[in-house]
DNA sequence: TGTACATCAGTGAACGCGCGTTCACTGATGTAC
DNA sequence: TGTACATCAGTGAACGCGCGTTCACTGATGTAC
């Protein structure tokens, strides 16, 4: 390849607004959230340093205040994506489940552990009360969903009807039911199935074999 | 009071190793142990500083060294003293249970989420599995304790030999068990639960409301 | 009982480090006329 | 189409901070004789 000296003008044919916003140096703000999620998987959320996350996107440490304000900022950003494929997940398994209330509880706490298994990072961090701000009304109108979603399921699965409050005992199923996947999933990845899955071949016996053991004991709506 | 000048000579009479040992300044392991323990409490995990422990306790940032090695030495003690209390806790909710397994694992699920809640500090280290390390022989001593108490009640409940490797079913029952426990804890100390409970008691709604509810559900041995 | 010595829990100053954020700036891009 | 200007994504040096650990030391306690 010989060196050419680039064209002055309108590299792509007349830009005007086609992407969202031609940044300066292209695409820094997804980069810095794609350095995130890799510096996190890496080091874990306590590992991620805004410094670091500069340094692998190749700017200077104060550049990205320029698109998220602060630490905290780049953080909710990268949640709240974490949130969104989240959700999407949820409802395509809930849907999966069709008509079948026990099978929409099913197919939602499969994928529930599966994108925490497949998602670490961003699994991490969306649960960490200390790193980002829950209550932020833009995250919560993202996580939202989630919850909604499996609380639907909840309800075909009890009788419970959709306007009404939630009955005292499909708020015990649905606090169970999300505190089993969730548990899993926290203890899967902390490590503490490791040494019972070294036998049985390593970190995929967990998705592949003790998922399916274990969820074989979901709670069920009782009478 | 006046002030008088100490005796020179024995304050005690005759410590000969009547106390374990006796520091140069007191009890400063111990104090450097319920200091940590604060800080988590009062910063979260990441919160905790060596140098504010130190700072705490009174004494040279250099001086726990004395006692601790380095940093993970004082947060590995302070999680094996969590162990400990745990593993008492399990096991006193087993013997509670008497003969009726099922009663076993409630008890047990209770004592679970009971100590957890109460116990915050000491849960969040407990399973940091950064901060900490989980595989170190010391450590998985005390706590294999905890996990042999609730396999224990699993082999009852599901007529697994004691001395035979676990079935799958009933590896599957222990996932479960284990899982919906320690998820309802995480989820109820990261706040998940707050919204729900601010309109039925506060955070004490949890324990007395929402954790009796959720253990209804609790997984039971299929077939 | 008295003396000499070893032990070791403490001090406090110093080290080098990486952090988040600020600041005045630069220079490319987009826009108004 | 050409020019003047505003915008704003970047730079890079500097700030002050708290951290864990090191180091040479001090001085009280315990022990051997």
């Amino acid at each position: 390849m010989k060196a050419v000296k680039k064209p002055a003008g309108r590299k792509t044919a007349k830009p005007r607004k086609i992407a969202v916003r031609p940044y300066h140096h292209g695409d820094l703000r997804e980069k810095l959230i794609a350095a995130t999620e890799a510096l996190i998987l890496e080091r874990g959320v306590d590992g991620f340093s805004l410094r670091e996350v500069a340094r692998r996107a190749g700017v200077s440490p104060a550049a990205p205040a320029h698109h998220f304000g602060d630490t905290r900022g780049l953080l909710r950003e990268v949640a709240m994506r974490g949130y969104a494929d989240f959700g999407d997940a949820l409802e395509a398994a809930d849907k999966r489940g069709g008509n079948d209330p026990a099978k929409r509880l099913h197919e939602q706490g499969l994928a529930y552990v599966t994108f925490a298994m497949k998602n670490p990072a961003r699994f991490a961090l969306m649960f960490r009360v200390d790193k980002i701000d829950i209550t932020d009304g833009k995250l919560m109108e993202v996580s939202g969903r989630s919850f909604r979603t499996l609380e639907g399921a909840i309800r075909a699965a009890t009788g419970s009807p959709a306007d009404a409050e939630l009955p005292p005992d499909a708020f015990g199923l649905l606090m169970a039911m999300w505190s089993i996947v969730h548990g899993f999933s926290h203890l899967a990845l902390g490590g503490e199935f490791d040494l019972a899955a070294e036998g049985k071949g390593g970190k995929d016996a967990i998705l592949k074999v003790f998922l399916p053991l274990m969820l074989k004991h979901l709670p069920r709506p009782v009478r």
